[in-house]
DNA sequence: CTAAAATCAATCAAAAACATTCATTTCTTG
DNA sequence: CAAGAAATGAATGTTTTTGATTGATTTTAG
């Protein structure tokens, strides 16, 4: 097996388990131990996971609870903006597909009470409309994924299939020019679904998830249609997605 | 198992459980008595638990989902108690269905940590195991409900086509000699759905469902096979059900 | 209150995992 | 095809982790 094939199928083995033994890598990449733990050190350079005694942990993981609440409320402000400005570019009857993440709940937020058709496999998000009687809220089924609160899986994409949506909201775990990223194949399986049945991409990403790459590549730029951030965010970044025909729209 | 693996799974053993024995952590965690206490010193030095004499104890205040509305519940005293019984009814790795309502939402706060396979079609339910790694959980898709927080409607019952569970776990609108009720077509429709593909069902109702009609019939008292209720239950129904077949059980 | 039982802290040797080096194989590239 | 670069696996010594043992401390029962 090739070393980048072995890279691939770490990353994908983080969508099932947060920690991986170092043992069991070896065994399942049929590699010896000292092939392996390099590999690892590559891709903890790369920023994809951290290394630990005995293996690797995912990075997005767990949040430790010290600072769960500070982390989820990072730049909340910006995301509070974003949320508002993306809330604005949706027109009352439209049908939105909201991904999950802290960002699009923002967005959520200032979508209550609008005539809108959801489509979410966020129960956080659909949680927001709780008792909107003018928005309709449709949940696609599928596996709960534990702490992020968002279904996944063949059921999920299995609905995705069925439907067609105006617009895609969708948060993200990193923005380079090589493209999007999120953090597992579980998520990215659903998200590319989502982007495949909806006619208008939008990112709502803050400035922090720019340079950044998240353990599993989603889509090239050129998928998206418009990404909305904070004013935080660097110049490079901006001109680097107009490049890619993305407009581009700070809050 | 390694050190970081141990100590992610202490993590979510205290997700279900307030106080964990440090015996039976080294029973789950395969490990010495040093061990474990090594593991929680280190847990404890990062502010995630606090040790104490035979164990250690959850630092974060474990917030139930819905607080305020579970106060001000009529007769939750008896749910909770009909919630432990029926809990203890469930044993490991079987698959429930939960359907929405209170009383079934009790059941599943006594069945956190438990080693299942669960499907719900109520996002309240599922807010329960957030954090639960060891119960698996999967949601139908379908509309939100607004006010009740259940997914009903075709995609609902098209997804319990394609699933079989040992235990159906039912609330009920109303119970009479009829049979049982509830309160809209929509609800009544994946229900039937849920008691066609489950091996066994159970009702879970306090006292105060007997001999009250809801809007629409869902099934006759056959199709039930125990029924879980409190102290409080008037033996005329005791008997009722008895004359149908149905065991009964008082929490 | 006292004694027995349980739990804890400290220490140590064995085991597991690690970093480093080096010879061998595989892959590039001219 | 051949020289060089990159990747691999084995071997080395080092560091970390682990479970057992010891005696001290705390809890429980009488």
């Amino acid at each position: 097996m090739k070393a980048t094939e072995r890279r691939l199928k770490i990353q994908d083995l983080f969508s099932a388990e947060e920690f991986i033994d170092a043992d069991k890598l070896c065994r399942k990449l049929r590699a010896s131990d000292s092939t392996v733990r390099r590999d690892l050190i590559a891709l903890e350079k790369k920023g994809l996971l951290k290394r630990v005694h005995g293996g690797a942990v995912s990075l997005q993981a767990r949040e430790e609870p010290l600072d769960s609440q500070w982390l989820s409320n990072r730049f909340h402000q910006e995301k509070q903006h974003i949320g508002k400005t993306v809330a604005e570019l949706v027109e009352e009857g439209q049908t939105l597909i909201l991904d999950g993440g802290s960002t699009v709940a923002e967005v959520a937020r200032h979508l209550q009470g609008r005539s809108l058709q959801i489509i979410t496999n966020s129960i956080l998000i659909a949680q927001i409309f709780y008792d909107s009687k003018s928005t309709e809220v449709t949940l696609t089924g599928g596996f709960l994924y534990p702490r992020l609160g968002v279904l996944l899986g063949p059921l999920c994409e299995q609905m995705l299939d069925h439907v067609a949506a105006d617009i895609l909201i969708m948060g993200i775990g990193g923005i380079t020019e090589a493209g999007l990223s999120n953090s597992n194949t579980l998520i990215v399986g659903s998200e590319r679904k989502m982007i495949e049945v909806s006619r208008r991409v939008i990112v709502a990403a803050d400035h922090s998830k720019f340079g950044r790459n998240a353990m599993v590549h989603l889509s090239s730029l050129d998928t998206v249609d418009l990404v909305v951030s904070d004013l935080a965010l660097a110049p490079p970044y901006r001109q680097l997605l107009e490049r890619h025909e993305v407009e581009v729209v700070l809050a």
